[in-house]
DNA sequence: AATGAATGAGAGTTCATTCAT
DNA sequence: AATGAATGAACTCTCATTCAT
């Protein structure tokens, strides 16, 4: 037991590095540029072991996706759906952007990454999917308590995905490392103030 | 004379097809993903022929992009640099967005396209090396106006950056070709909101 | 025109190049033991040069099979329909026989090479189809006549067939090089007489 | 002693084991396209596992190829040689016959094998080359006795060998299962009959 | 006795690119 | 100006096989 155990352990830690080294050079030179050989000698293995731990190239993707959205969703399972409307979104708002500062790679392959490259169906495109279910469900709730004021949801969905793509693209670039805890704060409300309409209600 | 001319209009014209063509694909999956095969075909050419009008397949990438943003110059050029700093802002949102929801190809080439497809040194991107200069020269222009209140350059820049590639996604995913004039004005009246400090001054 | 003649008559020269030199090779190895990179070497070739005559190892041994059954096809053509059933057998193994001993190879590929290894469907099977069709259409004359006595189509095809694969061993073997007209006449005659029941009908 | 029997016996039927999958696998899709691993999984082995019992791939069809010749030696171990030629034959023929439809799958890798694939040499050979010899003395006998007239052995034996090749095509394609003990007399008379010359002597 | 881990070799195939014509 | 032909390098992936445990 406590051997077949140590064992599993040992094949966790492979994995993990595999996964490691292909994140790392994912983020930095895109899926596409990188060659399981690469990956292969990134983790001094050879090509041919990869392929004990994944399928294939895609599945490491999966995985590494797949994790990124698993570790994500762990960080918001304490949420209180209870919240009002505009304080859910402060809320949510703030554990994405810690999320993205925490792990920026994570986040990159999450939300940079083209639908060219990803698995949308199977095991490991579960959580993402599960994810934007959670997303489409706050916005829905947001927009029925007329927060945002006269507006449809759809609207908000895709000025909110705008607004990660674009702090996507501050993280990639390194520059959102840097943003304090009042820094955060501060850019949640000009979302806010950014989205609502003329017309919103209070909170 | 009149001949010669005639040869390079001839030639400029296949040049314009091969990038149409190349334009189309990178725009629909991906700069990896299209190989000078397939842009050949698209063009109606054989690969090598391409190589009579480019030098190789990043040089591709680089002429459409640099046309892009030649395009985009020429929209601004009439632009008064004179205007107090506000309405520049907005002058310049307006044509931006503009220029998106005109170009969504160019766009998309200029915005989305990830640093390792592109070249970032040469004739072929002094262009874009241009235009993110009069960029930084309009930002620093506003910000000594002080009308963002108390900020530094950099921070607006990335500010608009971010914005720059969360209004490239909704071009991408092809929401953005809607707006209305009405809605141009609302959304930068919302990212100027977005972007000045309480403290910020009038205009 | 004429240029354009020379031309295609070199690309052709060297499409035979490359299936004469994967048919050696597919004979004396088997199908499954060649390497495209062994048939360009054979061939004078790098590998992908190998791809611009054909789309892929498959295929070549397709168009092998095919020109095999084409080949096959044109001896019999002239050959009368009317004859009386007998007569239209002896005609038919003789052409049969005949060709099996001046194209060995020809007669391995089509009729020694696995169904795992070969196209059924698509252009390329077609004229091994009509073969077939051709050749149950022939059974099914003779048997019709009562030639073969109270048989059904069935067990005289595949008897025949078994007659097939027994050829086909002492071909690939190199014995049946040596078969004589008259040896052949005799061997026609003796499966005649082995697939005849005793009550069957004269010719 | 008991102990290290039962191991040993307990060893025999992994062996047997490891040996009826992959004789399930060639049989069904040729041994060029079963994987030692597929082996293994059907045998509910790992791959490794597998190196114990056997050397190597080719080894394991060498002992089914064996095994199965011997399976053929023994049931005709009782045939006495002092029967006349004829009589002989038509033993030998039901023999094989019968063996053919019991043991379709030996049959199949015993005589459907071809050379590439197969050791021809070396101490898994020798059943294989006992059996030929066995063959080719019992054609030397027949044709000594003038029963086929004038004709030397090589062409007996290749026609007999022709033969084989066809019967396997039968069994092969699932025909040959269906033969009664009649159909199995006639078609041993048939065959005599087809290698029979005019001029044969009587039995 | 059995296996998980690992690998070198090689499979088929595609690519960007060059060059003689 | 354009292309057919050709290739070297690289790709993803599978294989038979070995070995420490």
């Amino acid at each position: 037991m406590a051997i077949s155990k140590r064992v599993k352990k040992e094949q966790e830690r492979k994995r993990r590095f595999i996964l490691d080294a292909a994140k790392r050079l994912f983020v930095l030179e895109g899926f596409e540029n990188v060659s399981m050989r690469r990956i292969a000698a990134e983790a001094d293995y050879s090509p041919a072991a990869i392929y004990r731990y994944f399928r294939n190239k895609r599945e490491i993707l999966s995985h590494l996706r797949n994790e990124g959205f698993i570790k994500f969703g762990l960080r918001r399972e304490q949420r209180s759906d209870s919240l009002p409307p505009a304080e859910l979104l402060r809320q949510t708002g703030r554990s994405f952007l810690q999320f993205a500062m925490d792990n920026p790679d994570d986040f990159h392959l999450m939300f940079c990454t083209s639908c060219n490259e990803v698995d949308l169906e199977g095991e490991l495109a579960a959580e993402s999917l599960r994810s934007y279910e959670r997303f489409r469900d706050m916005v829905g709730k947001v927009v029925a308590s007329g927060y945002f004021g006269d507006v449809d949801d759809e609207t908000v969905a895709f000025g909110l995905w705008a607004g990660v793509q674009g702090l996507a693209s501050l993280v990639t670039s390194g520059r959102a490392k840097v943003f304090s805890e009042s820094e955060v704060d501060e850019l949640i409300e000009r979302v806010l103030r950014f989205l609502r309409r003329p017309g919103g209600g209070g909170e």
